[in-house]
RNA sequence: GGCCCCUUAGUCUAGUGGUUAGGACGCAUGGUUCUCAGCCAUGAAUCAGGGGUUCGACUCCCCUAGGGGCUACCA
């Protein structure tokens, strides 16, 4: 069998949202696998949107998810350019080749007509599709046409077959009747191509074996799949996965919280813990475990297991997923991405090796490295602020603390052990233990009633 | 409107004609603990509805409902 080739093929009209970035994955997961290529392309035909800048911010945040492509835009490959828009030139050749072939031909209608026609059809309850007007105009038609100076698109002439099959590895053999779409526009009269051709006339060209993409493409995979065999090209396997939507149901934007990569990246959470939360949306392991790293995915991840209902982004799954992923990585792995989240104050009071023990205690239920602001705020030297309960509480525990204050004094060697004795002496001595021999302790120190373990925020802070 | 897709607890899912419908998140309760968390244990909660087919349907077929997508010289 030959090589495995997928690829990703982005608009550069945004961020990488959530449901780009699953797409992404489940194509670099699925050509890892195989030990196939991913291919990166961008699809900025649409040049009223698509700008340079969200293209840099794609490629970084795909790098920072930890996808590497093997052919790309500046990585390169023996099948680019990987721009559409540095392809014209090839879109406009296969055009001109299907005119030729009697497959496609010059239309000029104008937008305004067009427009007019699609309401007259809907008025008369029929559904708006191309009435064929520039189909058999002949080249004596057309010459006229050109004459006027009409703009010219280039339209596919969709056959008499009466329906397509299609065969989608992740959802079975779909069938759509052929006259649900009209003779459409492949080459736009600014000479730039549309979606579909484009996305036809390269899939093929670079020698894409698998479609893995969106289901909102599974319409377009008709239109796909008649230029295909109008160019006369091998046909890929396609496989639509199920959409990514809000809690309300509706296909997930902006209100629906941060459904940009880079929003969940400012927030710290760590890119494999996103990986392996977004690998386990619309696929599941023959196996229970759920927190994976991104080489046990590659290992398991197929088409095959590919659900076929959309899912809905929960972040309290991500939370627990990321947070497992913080934990077993703990300071080793992660105080590095972690150093711009802790607090000035504690940054200019400990040195790395502390900071490294905080990053350890606070990081037991972390979803994601900015909440390391709150979690340590225990470890923050000097005399905390004490809100009025917490003052009236220690009012109440002043003997008790000054217990504390002089059992901490005979502390020759300031360590664990050492400090859980003073503790407990102190208790004795004031004959109280448990929670109000701890409780006032805690308050006095961190201003906190909750918190880590407080022997070892004392060890960590200091005598 | 037309066409296509989807429908197992609040959420992610397993399940391919016979199961006490399994797991995970979240939630609740109990244990460990100074507290939170973690860990352990326990619990509540699911096959959208209706017809068939069958000895037997979560599983197959049809209808209805709901949701989503496409129907552009957007991708």
């Amino acid at each position: 069998m030959s090589e495995t080739r997928v690829r990703f093929a982005p608009s550069p009209t945004g961020y990488l949202h959530v449901g780009g970035a699953r797409t992404a994955l489940f194509n670099w997961l699925f050509a890892r696998h195989r030990k196939g290529s991913f291919i990166l392309r961008i699809e900025d035909t649409d040049s009223q949107r698509s700008t340079g800048e969200y293209e840099r911010m794609l490629l970084e945040d795909l790098r920072w998810l930890g996808l590497s492509w093997d052919e790309g835009p500046e990585t390169g490959g023996e099948y680019g350019p990987y721009r559409q828009t540095e392809r014209v030139g090839m879109y406009k050749e296969y055009a001109l080749r299907l005119v030729a072939e009697g497959k496609a031909f010059p239309c000029f209608c104008t937008d305004e007509l067009l427009e007019t026609k699609r309401e007259e059809m809907k008025k008369a309850g029929k559904p708006p599709q191309y009435d064929g007007a520039c189909r058999d105009l002949g080249e004596a038609g057309r010459e006229e046409m050109r004459a006027k100076g009409l703009p010219e698109s280039v339209r596919f002439h969709v056959g008499d077959e009466s329906a397509k099959k299609i065969d989608d590895i992740a959802r079975g053999e779909v069938v759509f009747p052929t006259e649900m779409v009209g003779d459409f526009v492949i080459l736009r009269s600014n000479g730039l191509p549309t979606y579909n051709f484009a996305a036809a006339v390269d899939d093929a060209m670079m020698r894409i074996t698998h479609v893995i993409r969106g289901a909102e493409h599974l319409p377009n995979t008709l239109r796909q799949v008649m230029i295909y065999e109008a160019l006369g090209m091998g046909m890929p396997k396609f496989a639509h996965i199920p959409l990514i939507l809000g809690s309300d149901r509706t296909k997930l934007s902006k209100r629906h919280g941060a459904p940009n990569i880079r929003d969940y990246r400012e927030k710290g959470y760590p890119p494999e813990a996103l990986a392996n939360y977004l690998a386990f949306l619309g696929w599941s392991t023959k196996g229970e475990n759920e927190i994976m790293s991104v080489e046990q995915l590659t290992g398991e991840f197929d088409l095959e297991r590919v659900s076929d209902s959309p899912s809905i982004f929960d972040e309290a799954k991500l939370n627990w997923i990321s947070a497992n992923h913080i934990r077993a990585g703990g300071s080793r792995r992660y105080l590095d991405d972690a150093m711009r989240y802790f607090p000035a104050k504690l940054k200019e009071r400990y040195g790395r090796e502390d900071l490294a023990g905080i990053f350890d205690i606070a990081s037991e239920n972390l979803p994601c490295l900015s909440m390391l602001e709150r979690e340590a705020a225990s470890f923050a030297p000097g005399i905390p602020e004490y809100s009025e309960e917490a003052r009236a509480s220690l009012r109440a525990a002043g003997q008790l603390l000054a217990a504390f204050i002089s059992a901490f004094g005979g502390i020759d060697q300031w360590s664990d052990g050492a400090i859980r004795e003073a503790i407990k002496s102190a208790g004795r001595e004031r004959n109280v233990k448990g929670k109000d021999l701890y409780m006032p302790l805690r308050l006095a120190v961190t201003g906190f009633p909750h918190g880590p373990d407080l022997v070892s925020i004392l060890a960590i802070r200091g005598k």
